[in-house]
DNA sequence: CTTGACTCCGTACCTAGATACGGCATTTAT
DNA sequence: ATAAATGCCGTATCTAGGTACGGAGTCAAG
């Protein structure tokens, strides 16, 4: 378990070694001080911070909000919660916007089946903001 | 009506000027002729184009994938069929993605919601690949 | 004890999506 | 009929999130 090299750091969670390194410049994960002389090595911990930045991310958080995200560590709930929720708002909205765009698309292809003759797809309409 | 110059326009959608221009440049919106010397206006439908633009990137779509949505939208009836079939894929993946991140935000609020301890939030390690 | 693989660090470069700048032309308001 | 405001255009710069590179140091296997 010691010896995690940056390199078997990277290769754990599947990221690139430079990745780490820009996490480190970042501030988003701690140097590991490493011996006087020679190389770092990395705890679990790290290890799990990062897993926890990359599935952050794929949640649609950005860098900051997941750097906030870990100061808020050892925070009261109450402040994560707020920014969740913020979060689940937008999703919602964007499920409902996705769900135009599908059913506006839908009824573009059936169109096209029923109707050879028209020659232009309203599919910017589905989006407009009286539209629906 | 007409006389909707670039910053007006830029104005009635809420974007920059340049990010019109920069859109012109990319092809997504075209550059309104101008007359022999003098400055471009643009008409409504580049105005519900710009939005159009703007809606789905906040869905999550890139430029490129935007822009093959617009072909979609102008192009005749006979060469929709694959795009839109595609897209519908996308979209209905997108959708997909979001539900699971609106589920599991709304997970980590109810986590919250739930946790005894009110000055230590439990997020941070229910994100972790073998938790919960 | 040498060789090859890996690390360290600084710095450069990359893509996407915008934004800014500066010089010149054209409008518009006074 | 001018001056201020806009527009036009090319080019440069910015942010986010990485990725690549090069020289020098270190580690570990044979």
């Amino acid at each position: 378990m010691p010896n995690r090299t940056i390199s078997k750091l990277a290769k754990e969670v599947g990221v690139n070694v430079e990745t780490i390194r820009f996490y480190e410049r970042k501030s988003l994960i701690e140097q590991p001080v490493k011996p006087e002389t020679g190389y770092r090595h990395y705890s679990d911990d790290i290890v799990n911070r990062v897993r926890f930045i990359k599935r952050t991310q794929e949640l649609g958080f950005s860098l900051k909000e997941i750097e906030n995200l870990l100061k808020l560590n050892d925070a009261p709930c109450s402040q994560v919660q707020d920014l969740a929720e913020a979060k689940l708002e937008s999703v919602a909205d964007k499920i409902s916007d996705l769900k135009k765009l599908q059913k506006a698309l839908t009824e573009l292809v059936g169109l096209c089946h029923s109707n050879a003759d028209k020659n232009t797809c309203p599919v910017i309409d589905s989006l407009q903001p009286n539209s629906k």
